[in-house]
DNA sequence: TATAATCTTGCCCAACTGGTCAGGTTCTAG
DNA sequence: CTAGAACCTGACCAGTTGGGCAAGATTATA
């Protein structure tokens, strides 16, 4: 109960000022501001390569060019710091879908959706591949943050595609195994990068293939699912 | 070099013996194939929960009832186990994809194959789970094997599709990026099991719901891909 | 300028890690 | 029946782990 707490102490902390709000912040603020940031970037780094259990926190600190006991005076516990990474990621998701709210034809929708679902994929696959991991492995630490903030966010656009499906706009299907598909294929251009590359000859894909594997992506499941 | 070539026979050695072949088998040898399996299984479910580095070898020991230096005795290293691990799971899902050579209507092998991949995935959760963490972390352990023989097979189904493309009997896309996709979705139902059932009201996936979820993903992919 | 609060750091530690090895037991081949 | 190969295991080890702590440095506040 104090450690979950504490966490959320840390995550108010963490979370991304404006450089407006750096600006207006006295020395110390500034500072904790910014070694926060920096400890939980070098931190996503590390655990999408080695997993949460194959990272020390020596390693963090080290990568960060700190001493490992400042670490953890910002973060008590590598748990800690490992859920604030879990946060920052999932609000950097969420906005994604704001593309929901503010139009009302589904090839539109989707189309923008999935696409800025690949971006994000593309510039930001450690967050991806931290997130996959920690649901592979069952939730066990960020699984309170998931069952309140994802199913409730989740229940929204499946509300959404069920009135499409209503409306003959969509083909009448599960919402939610649509919205899985989606979710799976997007995510699966960060988190799989290494097997992505492996089948296209060892290189990473070329912003033109990633534009094509967009639209390709897009297409294909456009035409599969909008009458 | 040495490693390589403990790994491959190792590899050899835990490779699934049928009843059969056990009959046949001194006590001895007998011994090997059951520890060795034993081993092995409690191996990949501590892998996939824990990940490779939050699971130590006496926590292996453990749940196989085995004493750690004979987990040692069978694998000498960590990642000697680990490789096995991976190895059977890979020959496991190489199998799937035969129907490709059954049958040249790209409706039926499609909707079998994804069938079959589904399946897996609600079967073999575990197995599916161990391999997405070592992709996502960049293959550093299993990354030959990848490179040698999926790519192989890869490009073997990919030729396939794009016959069908060529001949238009599918729509005309990358042939990659569709399987991408297939593998991306199936998969999904095992790697994020955890988030698939949060938002399913906490509950599995019923047997009903499965089948239903198999049909809804047949249904989408090939109507947006089979012309 | 005093003093309180925050930040930084070197040093410490008990617990655990993967892995070794010697000496035992069990089995098989001849 | 016997020699030796294969198997088993308790005891052990050096290195690493997450984390605590207290004393000193810096900055904010009154």
């Amino acid at each position: 109960m104090l450690l979950m707490f504490c966490c959320i102490i840390r995550i108010i902390v963490a979370s991304v000022a404006t450089s407006q709000e750096l600006l207006e912040m006295n020395k110390k603020a500034e500072q904790r501001e910014i070694n926060t940031r920096i400890i939980i970037a070098h931190a996503e780094a590390l655990f999408a390569e080695k997993g949460f259990g194959g990272t020390s926190t020596q390693e963090i600190a080290d990568s960060a060019g700190l001493p490992k006991s400042n670490v953890h005076y910002y973060f008590t516990t590598k748990q800690e710091l490992y859920t604030a990474v879990l946060n920052d990621i999932l609000s950097d998701w969420m906005h994604d879908a704001d593309i929901f709210h503010i139009s009302d034809d589904p090839g539109f929708v989707l189309r923008a959706y999935i696409r800025r679902k690949m971006e994000h994929s593309f510039t930001r696959p450690n967050g991806s591949k931290v997130w996959a991991m920690e649901i592979i492995q069952g939730g066990k630490i960020f699984g309170k943050e998931i069952k309140s903030t994802l199913v409730k966010w989740d229940k929204d656009i499946v509300q959404r595609l069920r009135v499409w499906i209503d409306e003959e706009k969509i083909r009448d299907t599960n919402p939610q195994t649509l919205l899985n598909l989606i979710w799976a294929t997007t995510q699966h251009y960060a988190d799989f990068e290494y097997q992505i590359m492996a089948l296209n000859g060892g290189k990473m894909l070329s912003k033109k293939a990633r534009e094509a594997a967009i639209e390709n992506v897009c297409d294909i499941i456009i035409s599969g699912v909008v009458l």
